[in-house]
DNA sequence: TACATTGTGATTGTATACATAATACCACTG
DNA sequence: CAGTGGTATTATGTATACAATCACAATGTA
């Protein structure tokens, strides 16, 4: 991914953007945790010219939330913010498969049948950890055959935020069948250049992970009210 | 638009920020032109942090390209490049309206018509401009009808590469009958809550507005072609 | 006790200083 | 004359210094 053949220099900027960038997907920086520039500095043992260029990126990216002269704090994810991207995404994705009917080369299906494979797979080790990121680059595979850069980057940067619930989402699905049968669908579509059920069969996929990653934020909600209700613990 | 109720003050990289950009939508600063830091920063009266910091920005909008230890360039608008842009926001648009005729408030579509008109009026006009900021601002009340932040904000984003066309585009279009009634079909399905006669509507408007910037940067690519083969003025 | 006020520490905004890499120019050599 | 090497200049990368503002607490007063 990165373009290491001409430069292997890496600006201090992208690096930090990369480390605060990680830690907030892994909710190590819990959303609402101020980025406090100094202190990050000492922490990463930069100084703070790097990191203020690293928040303004990822306050375009919708990560960070700035408050000027206030700060920076790690944005929160509400229902309302994550249903708007979800949205978004719907399109995209179904623009995905519909472009990658029309674009994707012989050597491109024979990638996205064996990231279908791999997935499949990985299903089998039960481990959610490993059917994510399977489920990634089979997701990876289809947004490349369509040749479009700037969907490509856009995917990128709006399948960031829901990073967090991808485990659980995974873990939801019933026996993971539902997943396995829609890859395969749309795989099948895709195949056939058939725009139509493939962006049926993406359209539903994403539905189905919608409803999840709701639920889960609902759920974190009421623990949250829980917590204010009767005492929240350190 | 801008929050100013409670904080009217406006760091230094947001002004720079707005002023680039303004420059280089309207071609003040072409393609390819080199963005120095000390220059700009004597040019605008503040020093590089804030031009680094409104660069960076930039960086993430697709406007401006970055080689590290080298420096920052006005991005190059190749087809490819708004072919991309404009076919992610085909999708865009018609996910616009399809919302917006699921969500639009009477508010919403009494104010949908007041634009359709105001647009109407300003065709009479001829004045390009005038046209083109009548319906930009048309498609901004589609475009809030959605209630989506996210998605209102990638709209933002991926229209302005395409500004610098938008008169010759406006120019182009034969008497301006096809852009208001486009536009009045637009309005009507909408009003109607036809998301599929309105979703269509859409999608041919933008299909139009491509045909007109693919011909015209096809045009300034021929040029430079011949000034290339026979020379170029200063 | 309630509330206003002021002062102090902490944090961001902006400017500048220093280090290092890239480029251009020029002299020198083959 | 072409090509190479070295040096000077320029621009970026990074760190630090200074200024302005905000948060909060301590203090004093009604």
């Amino acid at each position: 991914m990165p373009k290491a053949k001409e430069e292997d220099f890496l600006p201090l900027r992208d690096s930090v953007y990369n480390k605060l960038r990680q830690s907030i997907l892994t909710g190590e920086l819990p959303a609402g945790e101020r980025l406090m520039e100094v202190h990050l500095g000492d922490k990463l043992g930069v100084s703070r010219t790097p990191i203020r260029e690293a928040i303004r990126m990822l306050e375009l990216e919708g990560l960070v939330t700035m408050i000027p002269r206030k700060g920076a704090m790690v944005a929160q994810i509400t229902e309302k913010n994550m249903s708007d991207v979800l949205e978004v995404r719907r399109a995209l994705d179904i623009l995905c498969v519909q472009l990658a009917c029309e674009r994707i080369t012989p050597e491109g299906i024979s990638d996205l049948k064996k990231a279908r494979d791999a997935f499949e797979k990985a299903v089998e080790t039960n481990d959610s950890r490993v059917i994510a990121q399977a489920d990634v680059e089979f997701h990876n595979v289809i947004i490349s055959a369509t040749g479009n850069d700037r969907l490509i980057s856009l995917e990128d940067s709006l399948s960031l935020p829901m990073y967090r619930y991808r485990y659980e989402y995974i873990k939801d699905s019933s026996g993971h069948d539902n997943l396995v049968k829609e890859h395969r669908r749309i795989v099948n579509a895709i195949e056939k250049r058939n725009a139509e059920i493939a962006a049926e069969a993406a359209g539903e996929h994403i539905d189905n992970q919608r409803r999840s990653i709701i639920r889960q934020i609902r759920m974190e909600r009421e623990e949250e009210t829980m917590n204010a209700l009767y005492g929240k613990r350190k």
